[in-house]
DNA sequence: GCATTCATGCAAATCGTTTTGCTATCCGTT
DNA sequence: AACGGATAGCAAAACGATTTGCATGAATGC
């Protein structure tokens, strides 16, 4: 009854262990008739290596984690689900064809109660300056990526999100859309992509002269925090003809803001945002987004991940992020 | 430089393995004093257990798998997505409460290619009849709960979704907002949630005398195909002032052909779907759809799953489905 | 003063693999 | 007949923890 090990296997088949073992991992010549044998038999008595087991001998456990700074659950809402579950669902299937299992790792709500689970390597979806949980697993020795650089730390490997592509392209859309008067919508927190949004904007305010009107804001609020912001701002200064919001929650919270000062969308104010996510597909109208390739992303982070694992760390870009024009900005 | 084990420790100690493993299991008494200077040390030098060697020895990986036989990443949409997601992120943090960390396992997409990482233990969703995944881990003797419970396989123990309770509550507050003529948009796979709405949709239509009009549609082609057969039902009967979509995402397709044909919701045709996600919530108008309380859910079935692995079987309902009235069917 | 218990700690077996030497056989050359 | 080189297989040593049984010294009871 008991799971068979590879020694009842041997018994089983008449050889020894060592036979059993290079018969599956090939790593020596075993006679094809011995092989077929074996595994035929493995196949009938329902043999299957046990991971524990070859984990402890190889030093590997097939298991590899992703890991968010940012709760899980927040909530504020499904804004942020949406982005880290995409790459969650991603990355499982890019996982799962190197043969490798994806762990989710919340963050620690409870302090430093963390898994003792072994893992291969880490992926750290957008870390924040001086993130708890990359210093968590550089103290482990776990081999860590990013997706999206971490700030101030060129040397850890990461697939670089594009943040000032992304906010170029939303931003030279709203100009050439006719906006003149472009506010923009900013997550307040450490991470690569607010942090070059909140630069990429300032540069783009200057260079075309517009007046600068940042909205530093704290992502765990979401949409509530934005409507609020944009109704305030609006009313401040009605000659605002466009929004640029770094977070897609955001996004709706300055659409609802809009819609209740009967300024129409895009007539009046044009509205775009950086996630292309159900939010900005779903909304009434839909929102001008950025197709970030996040699957490729995630496939790239795997693949990156395992390099490093094998030591040759490198970093990555990623595809060229492309615009996704909708009625929020353009008819 | 390698990763300190537990003799490097106990060598540092001056104590033997033994007492740096009790030092910390707690399974027999250690002096206070060596215990304290145990702790610090390990500290110091950045000892963990290795989980390979604990998973050998104890036979626990400290990893439970949350599976799905429908795929992750369906090119069609981010309708399941969200529905298997929003359990993900629960889970990870149920089990991540109790030390266990959770990986996420897409259905195969090769064949029987499936990774080699042990679990403790799988928590299924929604499994359907004579399910893939479901043989894969019995044959492997991995102790398995599912989340809905597996048509014909009543020896699986489960959190009960309720999908009678939820159609009922569904059917009934159509029937309340004085519709006359439903009719429903159902899954035509096997599993027990569409099942379940079949049947209560029929029990419904006679009880109540409405002409049954069950389109049972495939889930994987989401929007798109809800939307063509809402069309052409409607035109064919326009009669019908009531839809009950037991998949968000046929709602999306139905209201998009509701609107097409000029019917104003819910004036002319109210609509309630069944699970209430970002769909339902950011639809133009919001879609009345039934609150599952997944988190709960989830953590119900981390729960089940480790009374499971501990050889206590038993079964679990969730917590009653509550309605969640919004203005796709009510004013 | 001797036997008994308690507190503390150690050595060694164990979990199920992979990998490294080593042996034995067989074949074809010289 | 002796030798080199495949070929096929085995025994045993890791990997890093937990757990069992045993040993020591001190404290306690009579």
């Amino acid at each position: 009854m008991a799971k068979p090990t590879i020694s009842d296997l041997a018994k089983a088949a008449g050889v020894s262990v060592t036979t059993v073992s290079h018969a599956f991992s090939g790593r020596r010549h075993v006679d094809p008739e011995t092989r077929r044998r074996i595994q035929a038999l493995a196949e009938q008595i329902g043999y299957h290596p046990s991971s524990a087991a070859v984990a402890l001998r190889s030093g590997r456990t097939g298991t590899i984690a992703l890991a968010s700074s940012m709760p899980f659950a927040v909530a504020a809402g499904p804004s942020r689900l949406g982005f880290l579950m995409e790459i969650a669902a991603s990355a499982a299937m890019s996982a799962l064809t190197r043969n490798l299992a994806l762990c989710l790792i919340p963050p620690h709500p409870s302090a430093k109660s963390y898994v003792s689970a072994g893992f291969d390597g880490v992926i750290l979806v957008e870390p924040m300056r001086d993130d708890p949980v990359l210093a968590h697993f550089e103290q482990r020795q776990t081999p860590i990526v990013s997706i999206g650089t971490v700030p101030d730390r060129p040397d850890i490997p990461a697939v670089d999100l594009r943040s000032r592509d992304t906010s170029s392209l939303l931003l030279t859309h709203l100009e050439e859309q006719g906006c003149r008067n472009v506010m923009a919508l900013v997550g307040a927190s450490q991470r690569t992509s607010q942090i070059e949004s909140r630069a990429a904007y300032c540069a783009f305010a200057q260079t075309h002269g517009h007046a600068p009107r940042l909205l530093a804001l704290d992502e765990e609020e979401g949409e509530e925090i934005a409507y609020r912001a944009t109704l305030a701002a609006l009313r401040d200064d009605p000659r605002i003809d466009g929004i640029f919001a770094a977070v897609d929650a955001f996004a709706s919270g300055a659409v609802r803001a809009a819609q209740e000062l009967g300024r129409r969308i895009p007539e009046d104010l044009r509205l775009v945002t950086r996630y292309d996510g159900l939010r900005a597909k779903l909304s009434r109208p839909p929102i001008t987004a950025v197709d970030l390739h996040l699957p490729d992303i995630a496939e790239r982070a795997v693949e990156l991940l395992l390099d490093r694992i094998d030591g040759k760390p490198r970093m990555i870009e990623a595809a060229m992020p492309e615009l996704v024009p909708r009625h929020s900005s353009t008819l």
